[in-house]
RNA sequence: GCGGGCGUGGUGUAGCUGGUUAUCACUUAACCUUGCCAAGGUUAGAACUCGGGUUCGAAUCCCGGCGCCCGCACCA
């Protein structure tokens, strides 16, 4: 097993990772990605989004980062996302409110922050370093606030996920997708945490990079087209009731171990994503949550974990949401955020309406007539009591007696239903999976290390050597590299040192292949291609070159391109 | 945030009962050499985590900040 201490090591000395502001010391839970860092991520972003995207038809869009306040009073992260938190007076110590009144309430955890305040009234807590006086509680956010616009300007906060851009945008993108369910869509992007203690290198950052798909179905229907061809695919489930099982999405679906069919849908999807960038099938499972554990927001939920040297951890979420999140910006915001479901047919239903008598309203209630009329139109006729309906205005309840309206039985063409949509959102910690396919990746081969990072993901395809940097070998390769490159192949070109170093240099940054210009290329126009995992070589044409690099990068098989002996 | 441990070139380290120019290896660069898996030679570059204190003198002792590791707590 790798050890994250040499991961890590490599990482920085090779140009994967750089602890942020190193020359003044750091800051703790922020990492710069280096240049190969950077083309891994790249590489690992495009092959998410590719999937996404061209596999299944979702929309990409990119939000802002910073939000106003009420934004998260919307998504809950205001109340939700944040610690209650004391302070002395005296030495200023701080301290999570709800532990200093644990052994005063059986459920502290709970507790608002006036029951907390009460309890450390009444109970004369004190600060446990010194005696002083505590302050009264406040709440420790754990996003990053900030102030839009100068002076005294809006409470704003650094986003502490990239959905609720795409939650806010959902009657946008409804009518994007032309009114119709289900719609996908994804977002890469910065959040930002200001987590208490952040450790273990990448695993927990302060500033971290998400993709994340938010994907609105009917709530009704939570089936998938594509669901019947991976119904016999198996996922490693560890579920929330202690059973760990290998079974197939069709099972897991049909038993009610995975609640939905789209759920499940998406985990085999994640799963194979995660495979597919390299991440280790034999270190990967996913795990429900338990009832406790769920987010504010969440319906069921299953993480993605992969095993490092941290332990198992978690690296993608996959939630259905349900309604929370449009339900809440509908009420806050005051806009509609349903979708409509159109009937085959327009249906023809009878019922009861209230009808306002608005002659009688009128001199009764003055001003108020109008609005007490329409909420009587939208009554249910069947919450009539004692002939009289009670409505609801301006937060007055009012009884209305019978004698103010009639009760009349309608024809109403209805041509089908509004209903707020349910997300399931497979939500990914890209720096987490950046972290899991170095430390997955990271092997010894006879006391050197090599990076068996897959060739998708590979920063560098090629590495481009003349055995010797002399005797028109080294303007050979040169002329080889360039052509690569001009191909869209990333190479790396190098004629220092020993042949043998330049391919070590090159397995330790998960370079899949090197290609060496010898003294036959100039004789017969061949060159090798070494394999990075196997050391093993073939001979192939220098005119061929580009083509079996493509070849070679999709796995293919190379035969036809070998030059026999 | 609490408790414990630890910070020396890019990496890994020696020195740390205070005292010349801070040890060694790998790495990196240039040149030579080298006809396929970190060969060799010459040369060069590169470090005491930061700040304060004690002292004639601090990598070394003391205090504090920052960072890393382990445990607790936290983890949408």
């Amino acid at each position: 097993m790798a050890d994250a201490q040499d991961v890590l090591s490599l990482c920085k000395r090779r140009g994967f990772l750089y602890p942020s502001f190193e020359i003044y010391g750091g800051v703790a839970g922020m990492y710069d990605y280096g240049p190969l860092g950077t083309a891994l991520k790249n590489n690992i972003i495009e092959i998410w989004r590719r999937l996404y995207t061209l596999g299944e038809g979702f929309v990409e869009i990119d939000s802002e980062t910073i939000g106003p306040e009420v934004v998260f009073k919307a998504s809950g992260h205001v109340d939700e996302f944040a610690d209650k938190m004391v302070k002395c007076k005296a030495c200023e110590e701080p301290y999570r409110a709800d532990h200093l009144v644990k052994d005063l309430h059986p459920n502290a955890g709970a507790l608002g922050e006036k029951e907390i305040d009460d309890l450390i009234r009444s109970n004369n807590v004190v600060c446990p370093a010194c005696g002083g006086e505590l302050s009264t509680v406040e709440e420790f956010n754990l996003m990053f606030k900030t102030i839009i616009g100068p002076g005294s300007g809006r409470v704003g906060y650094m986003r502490p996920e990239t959905a609720q851009g795409i939650f806010v945008n959902f009657p946008n993108l409804y009518r994007y997708n032309r009114e119709k369910l289900p719609l996908g869509v994804i977002q890469v992007g910065r959040g930002y945490r200001n987590e208490i203690s952040p450790r273990q290198g990448i695993i927990r950052l302060r500033e971290f990079n998400m993709m994340e798909c938010e994907l609105f179905v009917d709530p009704e229907d939570k089936t998938w087209p594509r669901f019947g061809d991976v119904s016999s695919e198996t996922l490693r489930l560890l579920a929330n009731d202690g059973r760990e099982l290998e079974i197939t999405v069709g099972d897991a679906v049909e038993q009610g171990v995975i609640c939905n069919q789209v759920l499940a849908y998406f985990m085999w999807f994640t799963q194979e994503f995660l495979k597919a960038v390299g991440v280790d099938g034999e270190r990967l499972r996913f795990r429900q949550h338990e009832k406790e554990e769920m987010a504010h927001y969440a319906a069921d939920c299953w993480d993605a974990e992969s095993f490092l040297s941290y332990g198992w951890t978690e690296i993608v979420g996959i939630a259905d949401r349900g309604c929370w999140d449009l339900s809440r910006h509908a009420n806050f915001s005051g806009v509609e955020m349903t979708s409509f479901k159109r009937f085959d047919e327009p249906r023809e239903v009878e019922r009861d309406r209230i009808k306002p008598r608005y002659d009688k309203l009128g001199p009764m209630y003055k001003a108020k007539a109008g609005k007490i009329g329409k909420a009587m139109e939208e009554a249910d006729p069947a919450a009539i009591a004692d002939g009289a309906i009670t409505v609801e205005v301006d937060g007055e309840r009012i009884a209305i007696p019978g004698e103010l309206f009639d009760v009349a039985r309608v024809k109403e063409k209805v041509s089908g239903v509004r209903s707020v949509p349910h997300v399931i959102e497979p939500s990914h910690g890209l720096d987490r999976i950046i972290y899991t396919v170095l430390e997955h990746a990271y092997s010894q081969k006879d006391d050197q290390t090599v990076m068996r990072l897959s060739p998708t993901v590979a920063p560098i395809k090629v590495g481009v050597f003349p055995l010797m940097a002399r005797d028109e070998l080294d303007d050979m390769a040169m002329d080889l590299d360039q052509e690569l490159r001009y191909g869209g192949i990333e190479t790396y070109y190098d004629d220092s040192g020993s042949i043998g170093r330049r391919y070590a240099r090159m397995d330790e940054v998960g370079t899949p292949f090197c290609i060496t210009v010898d003294y036959r290329t100039r004789e017969d126009g061949t060159v090798t291609l070494r394999e990075r995992d196997t050391s093993s070589q073939i001979r192939v044409r220098f005119a061929d070159v580009l083509n079996v690099v493509r070849a070679a990068l999709c796995g293919a098989d190379l035969t036809q391109f070998v030059v026999e002996e």
